[in-house]
RNA sequence: GCGAGGAUGGCGGAAUGGCAGACGCGCUGGACUUAGGAUCCAGUGGGUAACCCCCGUGAGAGUUCAAAUCUCUCUCCUCGCACCA
């Protein structure tokens, strides 16, 4: 007897030794140019962050690489990458904080997050590693900047834009959540700078029809979708009264209710703001506009604020029936969406209803419906938003207001008064950060040829090495400090000239990441496109709900943008996405079960369970702990339940190997492929818990007497070989002397002959309630089956001096008897 | 306010019209043992002396032979959006 067959199950002699094994024999390798059907599998990378990986991190990597694992024993060449997205605010920020400079401490977090990544045991192929701050990196992040500057899609633009104070930088939209920074949670400014500006409206509506092509969660198809936020309806001209030169164009979804319109308000920050108002009326509006733009956005937006307004003491004339309206400023009209100006329709429109009650103005019903809210004297109690028929709206009265829409519309398109206009929510990408550890911008400012682009051939615009990186918060980076960086000459005519100082958004080297893994290591362009052609798009994606928005809508915009002009052949970046729930745990600090997190102080580190319980089952645990896409509780003491599973099923393949069955017993083959049944399904569904409960069971229900064949073994150690590569490979290779890995196998196949058992236990009810149970042939017919059902002793008693109305069978699942007094 | 998702034992969860609580944790009892925080066996929703039976999937109604599952009303929780005209 071989004493290895006698050992018993412990994981730390035989993980390492696994994990170096396929280092040396380069078994995660991918071979980018083979014929081979191929498989895209895509965990999000992460950014290094000082504090490591907690259980939480764990979850999303075993579920993909499972996934990855699954694939590559169904035939698929997968491509499985690792990198790090190593530049923007947290890396700096930590940085800032420990007084370390980012460019040394990202390296050390590297370090440290790769060797923790390595220990999940996951097939990366880490010799397609990347890092967005190496140079050979963000050199092309640099040249699809300049691609988008020579087709006008950056640009740069003065203009107020989300100023994080703690941070000392502007902010995209998208970065500000409820009116505080997304990184620090400060409130959030408006600051006035010049900034360069990604035209990503120009795709608004491609990035929104394009999410139908999706296999994407519902979720975050309707968050992009009301992100992008479209809305259809008309833009109208109000010409000022007292001079006709001057037109206000106000932009409405509700143009069938312009007759209503009883007021025009443009935003505070309107660029004809004073220039329509009245001489004696500037003082008071000079103070509002003051007021309104000092004012926070989280003041502003407060729906419970009670609003207000200034009037301008002009008047404009509603272009339908030539009526004098006045014109208000009022900051419930915000300044970048539409045209920053409003008609006024407090009828219909409850924040027009609020402020023309609170004003005095007048209220004038357009469209009648029976379910709007009256006082007793007939008028209206608050608008009423609906649809209804046209009153009040001289020829187009009667007309449903659906029509009135259309109808209203081409009335003032064709008096050259307005026009149908579609608008969205999305707003352009404030692309700059003033900000030390980014993507230098490359362009160059000289005195006598302007905004001129760095050459492609002289990029990378390095990022200097400095002393100071600190944020200056003047609105300035710190580059701006640096003599060397900023003192460059000009491409074109060799002069004296200046590089520009801001740096890119975090964002930035994440938005192509995907196109760089299949060639990472290509030095003479971002990517080659026979080559990403060939591997993307991404099959499947797997990250935190976290991106729904930031990350996902730019890779969109980037991949759209290279797709347009001719670089890839695919525009849209990721074909199938998964969100993985997060990990929980209650936190001393919050008394609440909350999201694990260092600043919460309830995160579980898997270094000690991985020494104590060994890598293959944390990963079970991390599986087994709820539905990958919920949200669970992380409980340390359920890890047991997937060791002792473990040992078991280690001791029962031993046991089956020295045993050495040349073939398996019935019941056993009927066991089996009911597993493999199972699991196949359930990997499919991505129930990964209840697929590793199906190999509970199976364990657990095995007779003494079971006999498997080495081959049905074999299939067994395949089945849960993506689960726990590390369990699965050492009682491959060394129990059963395979020379190559477990996973160049292939994944079994179940036959359905094996998976239907001889007899099936049928339960008995009588009028809904459970009375007995009743074992019967497979196929048997449903007579004799009824037959018997009322001979069983527990049914027949509840049967007896009843009438039996109805007797029911439902072949192969249960048997219903209906019976009345 | 709008939109989406959810509520099942002590806990994580299973079951998508057909035996509610699979599987795991925890707990109880037993075996082995000098010992048990190891291992194995049995039990474990509530009521009940009971393995008879009754009740039970947030609350209430409905459809059905049959509802955690479908329909309606309500409550609570989580997430996203929120003066977007």
């Amino acid at each position: 007897m071989d004493e290895k067959l006698t050992r018993k199950y412990i994981p730390v002699m035989i993980e390492k030794k696994w994990r170096r094994i396929w280092e040396e024999k380069k078994v995660n390798y991918t071979d980018i140019n083979t014929k081979n059907k191929k498989y895209y599998c895509l965990d999000m990378f992460p950014y290094p962050s000082g504090s490591g990986l907690h259980v939480g991190h764990w979850r999303g990597y075993v579920l993909s690489d499972v996934w990855a694992r699954y694939k590559r024993l169904h035939g698929y060449h997968v491509l499985h990458p690792m990198g790090w997205d190593s530049f923007g605010l947290p890396a700096e920020n930590d940085a800032i904080k420990k007084g370390i400079h980012p460019k040394i401490s990202t390296r050390n977090n590297i370090e440290n997050i790769r060797r923790q990544l390595k220990e999940i045991g996951a097939m990366y192929d880490w010799s397609k590693e990347i890092n967005t701050s190496d140079p050979e990196y963000y050199r092309w992040t640099q040249w699809i900047f300049l691609q988008m500057y020579h087709k006008n899609l950056a640009y740069r633009a003065e203009m107020p834009i989300n100023w994080c104070p703690a941070c000392k930088t502007g902010l995209a939209n998208e970065e500000v959540i409820n009116g505080t920074c997304e990184r620090c949670g400060s409130p959030v400014e408006k600051k006035k700078l010049m900034q360069w500006m990604l035209k990503i409206t120009s795709y608004a509506e491609r990035l929104l029809a394009d999410i139908e092509k999706l296999d994407w969660p519902e979720k975050v198809k309707t968050m992009q979708k009301n992100w992008i936020g479209k809305s259809e309806g008309a833009s109208i001209l109000f010409t000022l009264d007292n001079n006709p030169d001057i037109k206000l164009e106000v932009f409405t979804t509700r143009p069938d209710t312009l007759f209503g319109a009883t007021y025009v308000v443009l935003a505070p920050e309107h660029p004809r703001a004073l220039e329509i108002t009245l001489p004696e009326q500037i003082p008071d509006v000079k103070r509002y506009i003051e007021e309104a733009t000092n004012k926070s956005d989280i003041e502003r937006t407060n729906l419970l604020r009670e609003k207000t307004g200034v009037f301008t003491g002009a008047f404009a004339i509603n272009p339908v029936n030539n009526k004098k309206v006045p014109v208000w400023i009022a900051d419930y009209v915000l300044a970048h969406y539409g045209s920053g100006a409003i008609m006024s329709v407090p009828a219909h429109d409850q924040r027009d209803f609020e402020f023309a009650k609170k004003f005095g103005l007048p209220i004038i019903e357009v469209i009648y419906s029976e379910n709007a809210s009256r006082n007793p004297d007939g008028s209206l109690a608050s608008a009423y938003e609906g649809a209804g028929i046209l009153i009040n709206s001289q020829q187009f009265n009667g007309i449903d207001s659906e029509q009135a829409k259309i109808s209203i519309t081409q009335w003032l398109k064709n008096m050259n008064k307005g026009d149908f206009k579609t608008t969205y929510k999305l707003r352009d990408w404030v692309f700059s950060r003033q900000r030390y550890w980014g993507e230098p911008i490359p362009i160059i400012y000289c005195k006598k040829c302007g905004t001129v682009p760095v050459n492609e051939k002289d990029l990378p615009v390095i990022l200097p090495d400095v002393e100071s990186y600190k944020p200056t918060g003047t609105g300035k980076s710190p580059l701006a400090a640096i003599k060397e960086f900023v003192n460059t000459s000009c491409p074109i005519c060799g002069g004296p000239a200046e590089r520009e100082t801001d740096t890119m958004p975090q964002w930035a080297g994440s938005s192509w990441y995907f196109l760089r893994y299949p060639n990472s290591n290509l030095e003479t362009a971002p990517f080659d496109k026979k080559i990403v052609d060939k591997w993307l798009p991404v099959d499947c994606y797997v990250g935190g709900v976290e991106h729904a928005i930031l990350h996902l809508l730019y890779a969109r915009f980037f991949t759209k943008f290279l797709y347009d002009i001719g670089a890839i052949g695919f525009d849209e970046p990721f074909l199938r996405l998964f969100n993985q729930g997060m990990v929980t745990k209650f936190s001393e600090k919050t008394g609440k079960i909350e999201k694990m997190s260092k600043s919460k102080g309830n995160v579980v580190n898997p270094d000690p369970l991985v020494e104590k319980y060994g890598t293959d089952t944390v990963r079970l645990y991390e599986l087994f702990i709820g539905p990958p896409e919920v949200d669970s509780e992380w409980n340390d003491s359920g890890i047991e339940g997937c060791y002792r599973f473990l040992r078991k099923a280690w001791d029962f393949i031993i046991e089956q190997v020295e045993k050495n069955y040349n073939e398996t017993d019935k019941q056993s083959k009927i066991k089996l492929h009911q597993l493999i049944k199972k699991v196949t399904e359930r990997i499919e569904g991505f129930k990964l818990n209840t697929a590793i409960s199906a190999f509970m069971e199976f364990i657990k229900d095995i007779p003494d007497d079971a006999c498997f064949s080495r081959q049905d073994i074999e299939k067994f150690i395949v089945l849960l070989s993506p689960f726990a590569p590390h369990f699965a490979e050492e009682l491959w290779c060394e129990v059963l002397n395979h020379a190559e890995t477990v996973f160049n196998d292939r994944w079994p196949e179940f036959e359905n002959k094996f998976i239907f058992e001889e007899t099936i236990t049928i339960p008995v009810q009588v009028n809904g309630k459970l009375r007995g149970t009743l074992i019967v042939g497979k196929d048997e017919d449903s007579e004799s089956i009824l037959k018997s059902a009322l001979e069983l002793e527990s049914v027949s008693r509840f049967v007896s001096g009843r009438h039996i109305v109805k007797q029911i069978y439902v072949p192969g699942k249960i048997v219903n008897i209906v019976t009345k007094q």
